[in-house]
DNA sequence: CTACAAAAGTGCAACGACTAAACTTTCGAA
DNA sequence: TTCGAAAGTTTAGTCGTTGCACTTTTGTAG
């Protein structure tokens, strides 16, 4: 029942995704604003309310991977190599997921330029807090709603667009996380 | 010329407060969503047009205190005692202004339960860390873009909600800036 | 005191994001 | 084959927000 996914659901997902390609290079092309939510639904050839079904809003098309993302974080902590402490984990993954297979220059680009998207990058990045924290508190054995956990996870999260932003990506990471792991140790 | 403010400056003031003040209270009382932007302006007796030419969002409406907040915490910074480190600094000024003077529960309880008010809460804060990082850069004498001082800064400033919502309020301030300090001492 | 320009405010029409409702089409499973 | 649930559509709205053309207020210079 996990492994066969119908037709239906097939579709589904075609459905979304070619909302979020669409959507993504118009944006690309003319910038956030000046596309409008029906030009987007009409490049994908639905109509608007159907674009509402599979996005919440229009900040939303840009973010779609939300859910791997969260996923790999959380895995980032939770399957990290034996030595490593955890902001050891969090910097690798930090620095793993700016590298390669990461958002594209430009796509960074529209984001920071864009006022709406930058906030909801912001606050969809603090929405995972809460999964972090649990992985966090659960690893080192700590009560559930433990403050030093919470405040880790917070800041590993709050600095990324640091990072991001920074000339030296590398070196930015590694300044952060070594104060970090000098604060949060012993846990 | 500075001290001087005509009759005309006040007027504005007193338009502005007016309009502060009825959104203020007619969210408390029905809740954000349920207040719309109309009644705003027909409460404090001026035309919605008006009211935007005050306020640019219907968000800014409760974050009227802007400014102020900026340079209290600045100065914080600037004013310490001699013998405070900045996160001692930064530390004391979060508890006196999350106890007496600062923000009503059921104010932060209006907030924390909306979400767009959450995410404006989020960014005016983070609007802040600039000015922050800048005034912690000069007080330690380190460059200007320096990434230990901004990400001081903005750990701090995203400690702020974790704090709030801590039920031992001195307690979590205490730990988590007990941590900062050790990460960030040497400068 | 008066005349005038800038600032503050008004009313209206419109745009764009988003939603509710009632409906049709398409699948998938019994 | 049939039948219900899920996906999609259309329409008609609400609500925040802005541009425009206009009136009123107010500080100031002549």
């Amino acid at each position: 029942m996990t492994e066969v996914i119908g037709r239906r659901e097939r579709k589904k997902a075609q459905t979304r995704q070619a909302l979020a390609d669409a959507a993504l290079a118009l944006f690309l092309e003319r910038g956030y604003d000046q596309v409008g939510v029906k030009e987007i639904a009409d490049a994908a050839d639905v109509s608007v309310t159907t674009l509402f079904k599979h996005f919440p809003s229009k900040e939303a098309l840009v973010f779609d991977q939300d859910d791997d993302i969260e996923a790999a974080l959380v895995q980032a902590v939770r399957g990290r190599p034996p030595a490593h402490t955890i902001p050891d984990a969090l910097r690798e993954h930090m620095l793993r997921d700016s590298a390669d297979g990461g958002p594209s220059d430009e796509f960074i680009r529209l984001i920071e330029s864009t006022p709406t998207l930058r906030d909801y990058a912001r606050s969809m990045w603090m929405r995972h807090e809460t999964a972090l924290a649990r992985a966090i508190a659960e690893e080192t054995g700590a009560p559930e709603g433990d403050i030093a956990c919470a405040s880790l996870a917070r800041f590993a999260l709050a600095s990324r667009e640091l990072i991001l932003a920074h000339p030296d990506r590398r070196r930015a990471a590694e300044e952060i996380f070594a104060r970090l792991e000098r604060g949060w140790r012993t846990e």
